[in-house]
DNA sequence: TTGTCGGCCGATCGCCGACAA
DNA sequence: TTGTCGGCGATCGGCCGACAA
């Protein structure tokens, strides 16, 4: 997957390390979340409960079946030097030094982009600043754009500005899209236009409340007024 | 899966050796098929190409996706008697010593079954003898049925007799099968009655061509002209 | 007896402007 | 600016008898 695409789809929040750079690994923070563990070579019986890495190489890549992103960081071991209580070193995340023209903008699914009639209410920003301008002189202005999701897979959408008063709105295609990558409303779909002009769209699930997950602590708990 | 059912969705083409009886089990065509192998106990380097085994026990299963039926032999070694030449006693199949009343019809869906309008069309015989007796006074004679696939899952069919000419026919419910069990033209279905009057539908795919096998080397060769 | 066809009716899909937040 | 609603036209699924193999 393209790094530009991913950071895209993985949103502001999702910080990864500098290729190269020192990192702590936790293993007993990725067996609480990971289903499988690299081979620890057996033997001498207690383990350290982190050891610093150098990250060698980072892979992006997005779940076939549900299009989530996610990263392989190649972890390098190095020799654990003698602990100091000096703060770390910050991480400093990877950021393209040049987006070129680069365009991504996220929105929430609604009800209504998600369940009714098929369609998806373009905002005017995303309109203007990511997708094809529209012949405003044609009554009423409408296209066809040609997006790509994170596997490549071409996707053509009818972009119509119509209703009174006028709105962006993506009409047939989209149907087939949400149906296909099972969004509901609360799910983000980020369009993405790379320095090419290219299209992309890549998608963000809500976060499903995951049962006996901390967040059940407080399900019920009494909520501030508004 | 019910032995009964079993045999009628394999068919009578399919035999199964007797329990305890003695079978010669060949590694190398067992592998030529299968996608996992026995572990052999390492060691000696030569094996011979068979053994003579004991079928100890017999399962009868049904894959949970496709439905198709298959059994699995827990076979039981025994020493190998000094070759000779004498033919091997012909291996004794299983069959039901009393099958109670029980009926299986087996029918080659055709397009018309499979595709269109989603009806089928029940062979007169079948009806006859495998599903419940019609009310024949009334106009027109219907009634639903209620058929378990090898899981024991319900589906229930609506059956009625009318047109002109007459003939049986499943409609309302049938097409959900179809797309359900992933039929096509071809594919069969089994109907199944068993000693206690309950109803099972199996299915028999058809056997679809595949890529490199021996009909590869027929396909192009000239037919007998009819 | 039963496979296929065209007709037809009802359900659903999906595009639309109206309207209000 | 944009979320939701009801209307409505097109499409599709599916039940039907006619007819022929």
């Amino acid at each position: 997957v393209d790094p530009q695409v991913w950071h895209a789809c993985a949103g502001p929040a999702a910080k990864l390390p500098a290729v190269r750079s020192a990192v702590w690994y936790f293993p007993q923070g990725h067996a609480e979340q990971a289903s499988s563990l690299p081979d620890f070579p057996a033997g001498s019986g207690w383990r350290p409960p982190f050891f610093l890495c150098r990250a060698a190489a980072i892979g992006f890549h997005a779940d076939p079946e549900t299009d989530e992103v996610f990263a392989r960081i190649l972890l390098d071991p190095r020799p654990t030097p003698p602990l100091s209580l000096s703060p770390e070193p910050p991480l400093s995340s990877v950021e393209g030094p040049d987006d070129g023209g680069a365009m991504a903008f996220a929105k929430v699914l609604t009800p209504s982009d998600a369940n009714n009639g098929g369609g998806f209410s373009v905002p005017r920003f995303c309109a203007d600043s990511i997708f094809p301008p529209l012949d405003m002189t044609a009554d009423p202005p409408v296209q066809n754009v040609t997006i790509r999701d994170v596997h490549g897979k071409v996707w053509t959408f009818r972009h119509i500005y119509r209703g009174t008063p006028r709105r962006h709105l993506l009409t047939t295609g989209w149907s087939k899209f949400v149906n296909a990558k099972k969004l509901i409303a609360g799910d983000s779909v980020v369009f993405i236009k790379n320095r090419h002009g290219l299209l992309y769209a890549g998608i963000r699930r809500a976060s499903r409340p995951c049962a006996g997950g901390p967040q059940d602590y407080f399900r019920h708990a009494p909520q501030a007024a508004p």
